[in-house]
RNA sequence: UCCUGAGUAGCUCAGCGGUAGAGCGGGUGGCUGUUAACCACUAGGUCGUAGGUUCGAACCCUACCUCAGGAGCCA
């Protein structure tokens, strides 16, 4: 038996069709005299598809149930369509209401808020804006697995529940089965130790790069910073590479190069939706991938860093020091006035950074990178790892850290190590500068942030 | 968590000491192969909550709640 076809699919017929069913939600209904058009949508195409419902047609009668949001099943004659604004439209042989929709549906044919769509997260999919966005995040989500496949990488999955409580990334959601009163970890409680929601695959993806040679990581990630901005999120979804024989220069290659393939893969895939965030979300955004698609990324070390902001004659909030941790004014700076495009940063400071990243020989230094995109700001970071155990047990040291809760991870250096390399992506970080939408709450479908877990 | 701003009709907002308004959405009627259609009429609000000032508060003051933007942290 035949799936039922999507509205895309109807769309895409070569010749008029007699007997096909539509089905889908109301997005408009406009009456004349002779007829009624109706746009439905069901999800699969940007644009609706045009009924068009004669006066004489026998199910006429129901119009006045058909307000926007109702959802229909409609058989009828797939015709070209004689007026412009579309190719294709429906002609109405009968109508079927699978669902009515009352006055109180919240969402109209005219735009609406963010503010006000967040706080109907279960409808919001249901508009022009959401539709473009799911459609996308799933096309960019296939493309970060093309990517990483035709460059021989192992897609792997790193555990969600961790042990680890100090994986270097921020504070953790606890995870347990005991009561209220009872401790995190203790011997009742399902694994008898402290547990954790995983804030990056990193350490565990390194042990899978040291035997398979190429892997990444793409899941959820989950920090319960209490950050309020509009590019954080309590819970994410992070592609971490990490290669075996990589060192800062290659990593920072293939940093580029993904962000390049996913702007490209943008730009061929999805140019109705491309079409639509130009034109109500971000006039530049299409601009702004062409040029990341085509430009070649610039390279400023950490230190050049510092030196082009103290020559830029700015003032800043912040003060410029060398060794101090780069501000967010000074990577926009950096990123949108200097160069005025993509960049990455490199080299940074070794006091400011994590025990795992490798010590350049300066000694002061550790092969960090960060790419900034403008707009976003930090789009991917990542380093070269520490491969050399006597240099990763002084960092651990210098950070206070207890070597014997990191055991197996300093066994990779015991047996075998090899130089090796990695990074995290912000998908949704990647979405947003693939949109031009401006907060993170609008870019993942049911989003958690502080306060914030309804639907 | 800190700083700033905002909460008025289902939605987007105007009103900023003197009897609550518009557009959109809903209803009714009209017009039109329409494209976020158009025209007329109509229903719809304890002005975030609680106090206070005043003859009188949506408007001024205080506290709280909620939301947003910026900062820190980062992806």
């Amino acid at each position: 038996m035949a799936l039922p076809p999507t509205i895309a699919e109807l769309l895409q017929f070569d010749r008029a069709s007699e007997g096909v069913v539509a089905q889908g939600w109301v997005r408009t209904r406009r009456d004349s005299k002779s007829c009624s058009f109706i746009e439905l949508n069901d999800g699969s195409t940007a644009r609706g598809l045009q009924v068009v419902v004669d006066a004489g047609c026998s199910d006429a009668a129901l119009m006045p149930q058909i307000l926007t949001g109702a959802s229909l099943r409609v058989r009828g004659d797939l015709i070209a369509s004689p007026a412009a604004g579309q190719r294709w439209e429906l002609q109405a042989r009968s109508l079927e209401i699978l669902g009515p929709c009352d006055a109180a549906y919240p969402l109209q044919k005219k735009g609406h808020s963010p503010e006000f769509l967040r706080s109907i997260a279960h409808l919001r999919p249901r508009t022009q804006l959401f539709g473009n966005l799911l459609r996308v995040r799933s096309r960019l989500a296939c493309a970060v697995h093309e990517f990483f496949q035709q460059r021989g990488f192992h897609w792997v999955h790193t555990p969600i529940i961790t042990s680890s409580d100090c994986e270097g990334a921020g504070e953790m959601f606890r995870l347990t089965t005991q009561k209220t009163n009872e401790v995190l970890g203790a011997k009742g409680d399902f694994f008898g130790r402290p547990t954790y929601l995983t804030v990056s695959g990193q350490l565990q993806g390194e042990a899978l790069a040291c035997a398979m040679g190429r892997i990444y990581t793409f899941g959820p990630t989950f920090r319960a910073e209490n950050s309020n901005t509009t590019r954080h999120a309590a819970e994410f979804w992070m592609i971490e590479p990490e290669m075996a024989f990589f060192d800062l220069e290659a990593d920072m290659t293939l940093a580029e190069e993904h962000v390049r393939f996913m702007a490209s893969h943008m730009l061929q895939n999805s140019t109705a939706e491309l079409e639509f965030f130009g034109r109500f979300v971000d006039k530049e955004v299409q601009a702004r991938l062409e040029q990341t698609a085509s430009q070649r990324f610039e390279r400023i070390s950490y230190t050049d860093a510092i030196e082009i902001l103290l020559a830029s004659g700015r003032t800043f909030t912040h003060p410029v020091v060398w060794g101090e941790g780069l501000q967010t004014e000074h990577e926009r700076y950096l990123a949108e006035e200097h160069v005025r495009g993509p960049v990455t940063l490199y080299n940074y400071p070794r006091a400011i950074k994590p025990f795992y990243m490798r010590r350049n020989d300066d000694g002061k230094t550790v092969a960090a990178m960060d790419l900034l995109v403008p707009g976003i700001g930090e789009i991917i970071g990542g380093s070269q790892r520490e491969e050399r155990l006597d240099l990763l047990l002084e960092a651990m040291q210098a950070q206070g850290l207890e070597s014997s809760d990191y055991d197996w991870y300093l066994d990779l250096r015991r047996h075998g190590t090899v130089p090796h390399s990695g990074y995290g992506m912000g998908f949704e970080r990647l979405l947003m500068f693939a949109t031009g939408i401006s907060n993170i709450r609008d870019v993942i479908a049911f989003a958690r942030t502080p306060g914030h877990a309804f639907t």
